[in-house]
RNA sequence: GCCUGUAUAACUCAAUUGGUAGAGUGUCAGACUUCCAUUCUGAAGGUUGUCCGUUCAAAUCGGAUUGCAGGCUCCA
């Protein structure tokens, strides 16, 4: 990564803050760390964003339908997921080696080493106690347990540990106001993704709305998770946002669906206008154990490329887990003839494909993308700089500037016909402070596509200039036809 | 989690061996101004991230802590 670039990330978080798009959470107290608030800006290009997904995804494919779960689901739906057992596991690290182990994993390999040497006693006292422990989850305890072992880092041969610490990438809290006698009947968690409140409604769904195989299920919605390392601005927060698709097929065509997905969701992307070089598709060799292919599309950040979205093909792993676990059937019964038997194909789990993007991500790789400190020659020969943001029109937080070339003469009152036009269709900027060039270049760092100026001309013939944000230039168009033209780029 | 760096006004940065914190930009009010950061007048805004210590005296020295950035590690 080269200095240039950590700066880009460094100038695009200063931007973002200054301009009103990103905050640090609880700024005031210091802030909270990998946690942040969206300001006026970013919260309308946040949500142009989703809205352009959401639109793209349930009202452009006419077989996908939208669900909004509830951050909060039942306890159980986290162990069949797998989310309990794989990550709340105490875990302890060498110092010298900066090695991480899983502290049953270290403890079982030191009572190997005892059963090999043929002390099979202490084995067995060892092996007990630490049972006793880890139900316990007496982590002192277990330190302890190691130390009186003497159990040594393999990589540095020193036992250097650090205390035990219990990772948990779920946030739990307590559900109900009373608490209960045994504390765990109270625990809930924070949902750490949003796929889970779809295959737990994939019934009712499928029913309600009457869908047929192959079809969709979209969310968008808040995940939590407690990342060890949460860094690299909005790249990785605690609280984070996703935009999902659970599209479920008959099995045996997951291949070509997941395929179809791959290459759907890229075009998405590209259809905001940014260049196809920023994107490759990372084809994942090392799989999850329920998952049959997956691949991430990714960005070419300022800090390299990385993922914004995965596309997998998850099997029927997790309504099959639900099944298991709620005892209820969650099949579909397929009534299309299959041609090798002449029969329906019947009930069957179906297979999903999963289309997972991060809003805050893709926030941030527009903001990347959009983000140009550009140097400008004027006519006199001298330079000039500005900042812009070239964000596509689509979703640029403000559509239309609209600017009185001076605040008197009646141009203000025209001016403010103009916006009250506007105002129900797209998000409009009114400003008749400063000298014109000053407010272009406010309007050019929040990604204002395009400004309108009224002049004395106007009162005249009725024409305004438009100016437009990436090149600059300038026409004169018909009053009357600045809303049509704005309305054409949205 | 470990290591490194860093923290002064909204932003970018000054402040000599420790000696009462300044500038530019921006913001706000007003005047001027006929198309890309014009000019003029005035104003607001900082117990120097937080806490503790050394000192007659701390933005400056020491310790701790928090945030941020990076490297490693971990995770998806």
């Amino acid at each position: 990564m080269s200095i240039q670039q950590d700066n880009k990330l460094q100038q695009i978080i200063s931007h973002a803050k200054e301009y009103g798009f990103v905050f640090p959470s609880s700024e005031i107290y210091d802030g909270l760390s990998a946690v942040y608030d969206y300001g006026p800006y970013g919260c309308e290009l946040k949500k142009n964003i989703r809205d352009y997904w959401w639109k793209s995804m349930t009202q452009m494919h006419d077989n996908i339908v939208g669900i909004d779960a509830a951050i909060f689901m039942h306890p159980t739906t986290w162990k069949a997921s797998g989310h309990v057992d794989n990550f709340s596991d105490p875990m302890i690290d060498n110092k010298d080696s900066k090695k991480r182990y899983r502290v049953d994993h270290l403890i079982e390999a030191k009572a190997e080493e005892l059963a090999q040497e043929g002390k099979k006693d202490e084995e067995a006292t060892l092996l007990k106690k630490m049972d006793e422990l880890l139900a316990a989850e007496d982590f002192v305890g277990l330190k302890k347990l190691i130390d009186d072992n003497n159990i040594k880092c393999s990589i540095s041969g020193t036992a250097n540990w650090t205390d035990i610490r219990q990772f948990n990438l779920m946030f739990k809290t307590e559900f109900g106001a009373i608490a209960s006698d045994n504390a765990d009947d109270n625990i809930v968690y924070l949902r750490p993704e949003t796929a889970q409140g779809i295959f737990v409604n994939f019934l009712n769904v499928q029913k309600t709305a009457r869908m047929k195989i192959p079809f969709g299920i979209a969310q968008t919605g808040k995940a939590f998770r407690n990342e060890i390392v949460a860094r690299q601005f909005i790249f990785r927060m605690r609280e984070f946002e996703q935009m999902e698709m659970q599209f479920f097929v008959r099995p045996g065509t997951e291949g070509e669906w997941y395929k179809f997905w791959k290459e759907e969701r890229l075009n998405w992307h590209l259809s905001l206008g940014i260049s196809k070089d920023k994107y490759r598709y990372h084809d994942h060799v090392k799989l999850a154990h329920y998952a049959k292919e997956a691949c991430d599309i990714e960005f070419e950040f300022p800090i390299g490329f990385k993922e914004v979205e995965g596309i997998h093909s998850r099997s029927d792993f997790d309504l099959s887990q639900h099944q298991y676990y709620s005892k209820k059937k969650q099949q579909y019964f397929d009534n299309d003839i299959n041609p090798e038997t002449g029969k329906p194909y019947g009930n069957y789990v179906p297979y999903v494909i999963e289309t997972s993007i991060g809003l805050d991500r893709m926030f941030l790789l527009i903001l990347s993308n959009a983000y140009e400190e550009e140097v400008i020659t004027k006519e006199d020969g001298s330079t000039d700089s500005r900042v812009v943001l070239h964000i596509p029109a689509k979703i640029a937080p403000v559509k239309l500037a609209i600017l009185p070339l001076l605040k008197k003469d009646g141009l203000p009152e025209i001016a403010k016909q103009l916006l009250e036009e506007c105002k129900p269709h797209f998000k409009c900027f009114y400003e008749e402070k400063d000298a014109i060039g000053k407010r272009y270049r406010r309007q050019d760092a929040i990604g204002t596509p395009f400004c309108v100026t009224i002049d004395h001309q106007t009162k005249e013939d009725n024409t305004v200039t438009i100016r437009y944000r990436d090149s600059m230039k300038q026409e004169r168009i018909p009053l009357s036809k600045v809303k049509q033209l704005v309305l054409g780029e949205i």
